[in-house]
DNA sequence: CGGCAGTACTG
DNA sequence: CAGTAC
DNA sequence: GCCG
């Protein structure tokens, strides 16, 4: 996406965002090349809150950021993510938003979607007309207005296109024009608008929606009537003004909701999200329709945010900003329950809600240029009020929490001192592990046969590969060996690497992937015993408990959970770690004092706050408001639907689904049609929430192991990944990495997509494979033939070479497939669960063995440490980066051709190019002992970090 | 203030 | 390209 | 949310 170089008014950050409402507020901005509002909005009030509008365009990340997907969903342990000095690097990514917590209860989220009331009311010509319009109710349950003038209706009903017939047939029997999909993005999949818009018009403007922006005519009446309505939600003022500036470029409404994403401030023109706008500018021709569709927006996308918004229920007044301020009121106070004050008054104007003032409201406030300005012209009662929440709000909320005598709950006493073991384990058991080169499995068992291995895998806990292969070299041979190949490679790449390694070395401990294990690997015990197979509990770190701080690790989970389910990413992953350092400590945090403890070094200001209003109040207000929050609960049950996301869930949300329940109800009424996967998940929602023990899932792996026995009798290289391979007792899913045993053989076997083709063919013969999910394209081509083609065995290489050569470093196509399934082995009583099918080219598998065991965060962490030493490593290779666009530019990032391949045989090997030590499996929990035990990692200078980006642009 | 991993599949 | 996923 |  594209980021703002705008210039960002300090303030700005972001803060803005927020609000749903913002969104609406946006619009307007959106359109115009927003900075030209601004800049005339400084003086006017109104255009005021353009200017606002420009801010939060610019924040649009922010703005958008809630959108974002949601990373990782709940999944996979608790990381950490490495720190340093994240500047150097670019990268696309996205941007955090902040989404504030409303702090206090939602919004009502009615289950109602938001009805829209026919307007009716407001002009005279409407209400003569709407005789003819019927409203007709949606099985879905609630009504939408059909009137002459114009009728809206949600995305989800798009199946009842029937239904949606008989309207648009009553509206033009009633002078009216049916305009039909052309809204989709901005939520809405029908529009009927009033008699005045003729057919021809309407028409243009759904062809245009593509594009053009002009039109406006609106009128600025248009606009105002749109304000008022918006009023409702509180953007009003924006928009009016907007409206003015804009005019020419339309667009505005629909920008809102679309445009969360992107406006970049100051792009202007352009963006794509202006296309959908224009449209919206077009139908909001009509005071009612303006209403209609802010309602509808406030609905489903912003409702479910904060709770602010939604509240809102203005939509229908369209009204005045009393209501509005209100509503404002409501929310902030909620919410912050802080500085109600503050936004209260600047409530007092109408609008702004917008406000989007940032999170960083609390600095704002402190500096009074800004926030006067912004005040006045918005007055951003929900955002503000968030933002304070922020800031401030530990302590306001402090106050206001009910007392409760913090006890601290239990006094340190065990001291575990398990950190320390923990890293270090000495299991008894076992193999000597740590054979450096893999492991592959091999596949050569006859069919039918149980892979023996494979159950003692399972049993003994060991994952495939590990367990296997590594069993048949001696620890000391490995270590001799993987000596050797390190010196090797150091020979090899000594001339590129050695500086870096050199820097990478001495910033030992700031990346997760380079803590908590000894730097020479493995002392004999680390390699041999450590047993990589055992079972979570029986290992030294897992069997420790760490009995201290329980609530408060409990309350930063709760946040985590939170913000996973709001879509905040970043402050998901923040969360988690400091519940995770917390969780490893070894004492009971009591006092203030203790927070100056060397183990806390990493937590930061936010979260001390936190731990210090725990200490005094006994909880932690943001966790115990969004613990009522409604919304964000029901957006984390969504969301647990596979396929569903942030996106997704909103929308449904504002429809009125707040469960699971409710979404398959509508299903069935054929109110909302789900794509595929989505389905699938929702058929198996109960059974995907369980987890697959241990034992289960490495039965799922012997049976794939014996399908590919079957059909690529010992030439296929396999190997049970994901939290599997890492060991744990229990599975999210089951990943299953293939690929040739011998690189000789891939000409034989074929493309990797025929090859899983092929295994998937042999799965669901056998009734293993019971449904498809991303990547069931593959399955569907499965033709028996293996074949090998010389063709497309041609075809791939080439594709690999031309792979190499252009530095198309985001076509691996060519190379790979991936498979995402329903499986279910045929015992009576079995679950089905999930499963990931994948095949690799030989030369990548080392790569796609490291990716897929994860953990995620670990997976991260190292990538960062790559990207930090001047290489991009990711599930295919490994590559040297530069930045196309100077450092901290904020650009993409420009990897070169991969290093060759061949230096990297075992995942030990990538491991040793990096300089890192290398972790078994089971080491690649990011959890909390590294955390703790990390904590006094001493930082490594960000000079040193420059003059590794320096060197790396090789 | 900008970055926070890097990629694949679907519609 | 947006959304979802790993 | 945290870090540089």
């Amino acid at each position: 996406m594209r980021r703002s170089q705008a210039p960002r008014a300090d303030n700005n950050s972001s803060s803005s965002n927020y609000n749903s409402n913002n969104n609406s507020n946006n619009n307007d901005n959106n359109n115009s090349g927003n900075n030209n509002n601004s800049g005339n909005n400084n003086n006017d009030n109104n255009n005021y809150s353009n200017c606002m509008a420009v801010e939060v365009s610019d924040s649009d990340d922010e703005v958008e950021q809630s959108l974002l997907p949601k990373s990782a969903k709940r999944a996979v342990s608790d990381g950490s993510d490495d720190e340093l000095g994240k500047s150097l690097l670019p990268k696309s990514a996205k941007r955090a938003h902040e989404l504030e917590t409303p702090a206090t209860t939602p919004p009502a989220i009615t289950t109602t979607a938001p009805t829209i009331t026919p307007p009716a009311a407001t002009t005279t010509t409407q209400s003569a007309r709407t005789t003819t319009a019927t409203p007709h109710s949606l099985p879905g349950s609630r009504q939408w207005a059909v009137g002459l003038r114009m009728c809206v209706v949600p995305l989800g009903t798009q199946a009842s296109s029937s239904r949606r017939s008989i309207w648009a047939a009553q509206v033009r029997a009633a002078g009216g024009a049916v305009g039909e999909g052309a809204l989709t993005t901005a939520g809405l999949t029908h529009v009927v608008v009033a008699p005045e818009v003729s057919p021809e018009r309407l028409q243009s403007w759904v062809e245009k929606s593509g594009g053009g922006r002009g039109r406006s005519n609106n009128s600025n009446n248009n606009n105002n009537v749109n304000n008022s309505a918006n009023n409702s939600n509180n953007n009003n003022s924006n928009n009016s003004n907007n409206n003015n500036n804009n005019n020419d470029n339309n667009s505005n409404n629909n920008n809102n909701h679309n445009n969360h994403h992107h406006n970049d401030d100051d792009d202007d023109v352009d963006n794509n999200n202006n296309r959908n706008n224009c449209l919206a500018a077009s139908f909001v021709t009509t005071a009612w329709l303006v209403a209609c569709l802010a309602q509808q927006r406030q609905a489903s996308e912003d409702s479910f945010r904060w709770p602010h918004n939604n509240k809102s229920n203005n939509h229908n007044n369209n009204n005045s900003n009393s209501n509005n301020n209100t509503n404002n009121n409501n929310n902030n106070n909620t919410d912050n329950t802080n500085n109600d004050n503050k936004n209260n008054n600047t409530n007092s104007q109408p609008l702004s809600s917008r406000g989007q003032v940032g999170s960083p409201a609390a600095e704002r406030s402190r500096s009074p240029p800004f926030v006067k300005v912004k005040n006045n012209s918005n007055s951003n009662s929900n955002n503000n009020s968030n933002s304070n929440r922020d800031d401030s709000n530990s302590n306001i909320e402090k106050s206001r929490c009910p007392v409760h005598v913090p006890g601290p709950a239990s006094i340190a006493t065990t001291a575990t001192t398990s950190t320390t073991t923990a890293t270090t384990p000495t299991t008894p058991t076992t193999t000597t592990a740590a054979g450096s080169f893999s492991n592959s499995v091999e596949v050569q068992r006859p069919a039918g046969q149980p892979a023996s291995s494979s159950v003692e895998g399972a049993t003994t806990g060991m994952s495939e590969e590990t367990a296997p292969s590594q069993v048949q070299r001696p620890p000391q041979h490995q270590q001799q060996q993987q000596r050797q190949q390190r010196e090797k490679q150091q020979q090899l790449f000594g001339g590129q690497m050695t500086p870096q390694r050199a820097q990478l070395w001495r910033s030992r401990g700031k990346f997760a992937c380079q803590r908590g294990v000894p730097e020479e690997p493995a002392t004999p015990a680390a390699a041999t015993l450590v047993g990589g197979g055992e079972p979570e509990a029986q290992r030294p770190d897992k069997a420790v408990s760490r009995p201290h701080n329980a609530e408060l690790v409990a309350a930063f989970l709760r946040l985590q959970a939170h913000y996973e389910a709001l879509g905040d990413g970043w402050r998901e992953r923040s969360f988690r770690q400091s519940a995770g350092i917390l969780r490893g400590l070894s004492f009971e945090i009591t006092s203030e004092g203790d927070l100056t403890r060397p183990e806390l070094k990493r937590l930061g200001r936010k979260t001390r706050d936190k731990v210090l209003e725990f200490l005094s109040s006994g909880r932690i207000g943001r966790a115990d408001c969004l613990d009522a929050d409604e919304s964000t609960k029901a957006l984390g049950e969504l969301q647990d639907i596979w396929g569903v996301g942030l996106t997704t869930a909103r929308k449904w949300l504002g429809w009125g689904c707040h469960t699971v329940a409710e979404v398959r109800k509508r299903v069935e009424e054929g109110v909302l049609r789900l794509s595929s996967d989505q389905l699938i998940g929702l058929k198996y929602f109960e059974e995907f929430r369980e987890r697959i023990p241990r034992s289960e899932a490495a039965e799922i792996v012997e049976t794939v192991r014996a399908a590919c026995a079957c059909r690529f009798a010992g030439m296929l290289r396999m190997e049970g990944c994901g939290s599997f391979r890492r060991g744990k007792d229990f599975c999210g899913d089951v990943d299953v990495l293939l690929c040739a045993k011998h690189a000789a053989d891939e000409p034989l076997l074929g493309p990797a997509p025929e090859v899983l083709a092929n295994l998937l063919a042999e799965l669901k013969q056998r009734g293993f494979i019971t449904e498809d999910l991303k990547g069931g394209r593959w399955s569907g081509t499965a033709s028996s033939a293996g074949s090998q083609s010389a063709n497309a065995t041609d075809e791939r290489a080439k594709g690999l070479e031309d792979d190499n050569r252009n530095n198309d470093n985001n076509n691996y196509s060519r190379t790979a497939a991936t498979y995402f399934g329903v499986c279910m082995l045929p015992e009576p009583g079995r679950l089905h669960r999930r499963i990931d099918l994948k095949v690799y080219p030989v030369s990548e598998f080392p790569f796609a063995l490291l990716s897929f065991t994860g953990s995620g965060p670990f997976n991260r962490s190292m990538r960062l440490y790559a990207r930090r030493a001047g290489f991009s490593l990711s599930d295919h290779d490994l590559r040297s980066a530069t930045h196309a666009r100077g450092v901290g530019r904020g650009e993409r990032i420009w990897a070169g051709p991969p290093l060759p391949a061949s230096q990297f045989q075992s995942e030990r090997d990538i491991f040793s190019f990096l300089g890192l030590a290398y972790r078994e499996p089971w080491q690649r929990e990011v959890d909390a002992s590294w955390l703790a035990e990390t904590g006094s990692a001493e930082p490594a200078s960000s000079s040193h970090w420059f003059a590794i980006s320096a060197i790396c642009h090789c």
